[in-house]
RNA sequence: GGCGGGGUAGCCAAGUGGUAAGGCAGGGCUCUGCAAAAGCCUUAUGCGUCGGUUCGAUUCCGACCCUCGCCUCCA
């Protein structure tokens, strides 16, 4: 058996084939940012869930296309870019690069291509018009262009497929009346918004006059531009679900560009959201954190990612302080092991333990059981620590244990450790620590000691003499 | 109101119709000049409540309680 994914579209769990006959190449589409602000702890839980699930596809042989887009215009941005006077590309690329600074310190691999709207513009508008000329989207007063959920279900197309959705029972909020003066039917959406004021410089000319793109046209419009009409996999947050994911589908399959009998995606992925300590999160409540406020605060990225990646995607995590401290000294035991083997291997290389990597798979292909998968990593570490204490471990077995890990970290990607040089000033003292304490002068070397940790290095007596650790801790 | 998650040790978190993975914290031990660090060992008669089915239920069924999210801005 394969690799299991629940699916939303049937809301079970189900065995991951995609359509490519021979069944390797994947194409796998990811809802990336909006680039209005700094990404906080909440996408990145996404897009980290996502680099997990396209790590574990080729683990398992799959050949990945992995295209994630940049959403760089939208009102958010609009509204940012009149604030700060700037043009619209100036704006989104200084959020564009953070954006990607980040993900690689999270250990996120660069997708293959990262398709910005504003540079699909073409593609939307054809797009568009192929709806229009369908009878499925129509041109209202103000020369925005609506998807009419009407014609499209009279097409025999169904909409709401994705989430369970009651119309009558839904409840109408106030933001449904606002926005609503020209569409034929509340629950159409736009696909082009004609030019207001308030949108400055940022229009684009089309068939239907000056405007910009609806939110949901620039996902239909790349993926499938750049994984074909139909393609197997489209992960994002649960909040797309619905509307996003669903209109997506609609203005895809409504265009009808698929082949007979296919869909515009087999299957989709959806991310649970966090919460922090315990709360949704936002800027009131003061639990709002960017990812640069937590590596800010002393905190790595590998240690970041290895808290989100410790939680099932489809569970709420709640993020906590706390959390992230349990997940420093966890990280640090294997850290610690991996580092001892490191040591024994020297250049010696061998063959992941079969054994290991047979459970981490049978973990892993139970939709991205990672709690099981990490259960089956730190089973292996007291196993081998227990080796270690006894002195079992020879340069081959060593070498083994870590080609099992960095097997299993293939999956993963917290890579290792890196281990700090102490600066000579530092490893002068600790020389002088250790004559001291050959000269039983204890005193001294305690007072040395003391030194170097106000110097933010911990000594650690080995059986085979002193080493230096770099304290890792909170700056502020 | 509709729809969908979740309630497992002090905390986080897997899991199974047959008697509870893993991590953190705590406790004990080893090592040490003493420490620290590290390692090992240890920690739930119990899985929200009450019923039912069963030889046996935390796991299945029913009811109830609590909690979180979505319902056209949202990862």
């Amino acid at each position: 058996m394969g690799a299991q994914l629940f699916n939303t579209l049937t809301r079970r769990v189900e065995e991951f084939v995609p359509f490519d006959t021979a069944g390797k190449k994947v194409g796998m589409y990811c809802c990336g940012p909006t680039v209005y602000d700094f990404g906080h702890i909440g996408n990145f839980r996404t897009f980290v869930s996502s680099d997990l699930l396209r790590r574990y596809l080729e683990f398992r042989g799959f050949s990945v296309t992995h295209v994630m887009n940049i959403t760089d215009v939208e009102d958010k941005i609009i509204a940012r870019v009149r604030q700060a006077g700037a043009s619209l590309r100036e704006y989104t690329s200084k959020f564009e690069n953070a954006f990607l600074e980040d993900m690689r310190s999270l250990g996120c691999v660069p997708p293959h291509h990262m398709p910005r709207a504003t540079e699909h513009i073409p593609q939307i508008i054809a797009l568009i018009q192929k709806l229009i000329d369908r009878g499925i989207a129509y041109r209202a007063a103000d020369g925005s262009v609506y998807f009419s959920i009407d014609k499209y279900q009279a097409s025999g197309c169904k909409y709401g497929r994705l989430v369970n959705l009651n119309f009558d029972e839904m409840r109408r909020g106030e933001r449904v009346q606002a926005d609503e003066y020209s569409k034929e039917s509340v629950a159409d959406f736009a696909l082009w918004k004609a030019h207001v004021p308030e949108d400055g410089a940022v229009a684009w000319p089309s068939p239907w006059g000056d405007g910009r793109p609806g939110w949901h046209i620039e996902c239909s419009a790349m993926s499938m531009k750049l994984l074909g009409p139909s393609f197997d996999l489209h992960v994002g947050g649960e909040d797309l679900a619905f509307p996003h994911h669903e209109d997506e589908i609609a203005q895809s399959e409504g265009a009808a560009l698929q082949p007979e009998g296919r869909p515009f995606v087999k299957h989709w992925v959806h991310c649970a959201h966090l919460l922090v300590e315990g709360k949704k999160m936002s800027k009131s409540l003061g639990n709002y954190f960017t990812l640069r406020d937590l590596l800010q605060k002393g905190y790595g990225g590998r240690e970041i990612r290895y808290l989100l990646l410790k939680a099932h995607y489809r569970e709420t995590f709640n993020f906590t302080m706390e959390g992230l401290e349990e997940a420093r000294a966890a990280l640090g035991r294997l850290d610690e092991c991996l580092s001892k083997l490191q040591e024994i291997a020297g250049p010696a290389t061998a063959e992941p333990d079969p054994e290991v990597i047979a459970k981490f798979i049978a973990a892993l292909d139970d939709d991205l059981n990672v709690s099981a998968a990490w259960g089956v990593v730190f089973d292996w570490v007291r196993d081998i620590n227990r080796q270690l204490a006894a002195g079992e471990v020879s340069n081959e077995r060593a070498a083994a244990a870590l080609a099992t890990w960095r097997r299993m970290d293939v999956v993963f990607g917290l890579g290792q450790k890196q281990e700090s040089e102490a600066p000579a000033e530092i490893q002068q003292l600790l020389d002088e620590r250790q004559a001291a304490r050959k000269a039983r002068d204890f005193k001294r070397a305690d007072e040395l000691r003391a030194t170097l940790k106000d110097k933010g290095w911990l000594i650690e007596d080995t059986p085979k003499g002193p080493k230096l650790k770099k304290v890792e801790g909170v700056l502020s």
